[in-house]
DNA sequence: GAGAAACGCGAGCGATGTCTCGTGTTTGTC
DNA sequence: GACAAACACGAGACATCGCTCGCGTTTCTC
């Protein structure tokens, strides 16, 4: 940790002012030596943003509030995060990270024998759970008003999500034309938002019922592409 | 705390087919009498209200720029709305008037003979065409942004749309109990909603395709409900 | 224990946005 | 034509928000 003298702006672009701490390892000259004081403070403001970016979204989401909620003080959030968007961001990845886990166990075995009826309902019953766990994720990727590099991000995790889904839809579809599958997994995709945004409006029975009613429109949707594999006939429920 | 005359509500007479969008009364007596060019400047700031709103979304879209875009002063602009909610608020009226219209023809004539699959298509239809002809109704009614009153307005032209749409799947669905029914509702206007997102996202052929899907996901999601009515069996497409 | 760096604070700067005010112009009515 | 009310303007008052600065405190390291 070289110290050159007592000028922070020795090895940083003077236009940055402030270091800007950076949480994870980027380029960018030397990230700063956070302890574990630091490490606690971040993760407690990336909770605090997460709360309010519940409540009031990302726009209306202040950076007092935030610090506020996290009990420190505003110049103490700057610490940890250069901007506003970057604790989007930031809080955008660990989601996504978590995200990965969550839907590589949910999408990617494909089991060949596996009716449609139950790999849907498996992969809903994962991501579902995993949206009730983090509310946020809901807000921060269902705001028209997020800047622009989150949207990115959005677009990023949209792009894998539907590669994912095609995958598993051309296991059941084996010979649909590319331009469909990609509609029909589309399709799918915001379906399951749609049935979400249901889901996290009610509570306790009623959810599960509209967890039920989602894998029901999503197995309907599909059954008839899929002609066989359907485990057990579609027929409609007693 | 600005702004005195921001009350709870300006004495709304809501003539007949009178839009009513009278500006501040000095004192909460009566509303202005407006001249013709009053009304056209009016329409003309919704114009151009609709326009940024759209592009911008709700809370991003900064008054000045409504009466830049509109060719008018600021002041011209606070003349006639007694502030930035107010816009959106009799914009949000002006849309829902003829929104009612609209869906009126589109869901209210439920002829007994009429099978599932003409009757969803002929409100997809329409609902789809008024999408298409005022994006900014997507806009207002999306954004998680919102403040109070218009998401009033939002609920009550949910809660009038879903009632229609449980009128016209009870001839459907005669005995389904009542909370299955307005979960189906909300289904259905869910399942609307997301199909609508993709539809717009989308044009020509696309657009076009995206919309046989959402009446496809439709009628397959109610299809197993209805038993007979179905006009035709809803066979499998090759 | 001493020095450096990370941490923490909170007043406040600059930018932006909503809305007002004083004034001048147009329109309707007599 | 005269008078009032509606219309129009645009500078700026007032608030808010993102973010910074200077300085004090805690923690790490030697």
């Amino acid at each position: 940790m070289p110290d050159k003298s007592d000028t922070p702006e020795q090895g940083r672009p003077v236009e940055q002012g402030r270091p800007a701490a950076q949480a994870q390892a980027t380029e960018q000259g030397q990230p700063r030596r956070r302890q574990a004081r630091g490490e606690r403070r971040i993760v407690q403001l990336l909770e605090a943003a997460a709360s309010v970016f519940c409540t009031t979204g990302y726009t209306a989401a202040s950076t007092n509030a935030i610090a506020r909620e996290a009990g420190v003080s505003p110049g103490t959030l700057y610490q940890f995060f250069p901007n506003k968007e970057a604790i989007a961001i930031e809080l955008g990845d660990r989601l996504m990270h978590e995200m990965r886990e969550t839907y590589g166990a949910a999408l990617a075995p494909v089991d060949p024998t596996t009716p449609l009826e139950d790999a849907v309902g498996a992969a809903v019953d994962r991501f579902i759970a995993f949206n009730c766990d983090h509310p946020v994720f809901f807000a921060l990727m269902h705001g028209p008003d997020i800047p622009g590099r989150i949207t990115e991000e959005h677009d990023a995790l949209h792009a894998t999500l539907l590669a994912r889904i095609e995958d598993l839809l051309s296991s059941f579809l084996p010979d649909v034309a590319p331009a469909d599958l990609s509609r029909t997994a589309h399709m799918c995709l915001g379906l399951y938002k749609a049935g979400l945004e249901l889901v996290l409006g009610h509570e306790d029975a009623e959810r599960a019922a509209y967890v039920q009613e989602l894998k029901n429109a999503l197995i309907r949707y599909l059954a008839p592409l899929v002609g066989d594999r359907l485990g057990r006939p579609a027929t409609p429920a007693p």
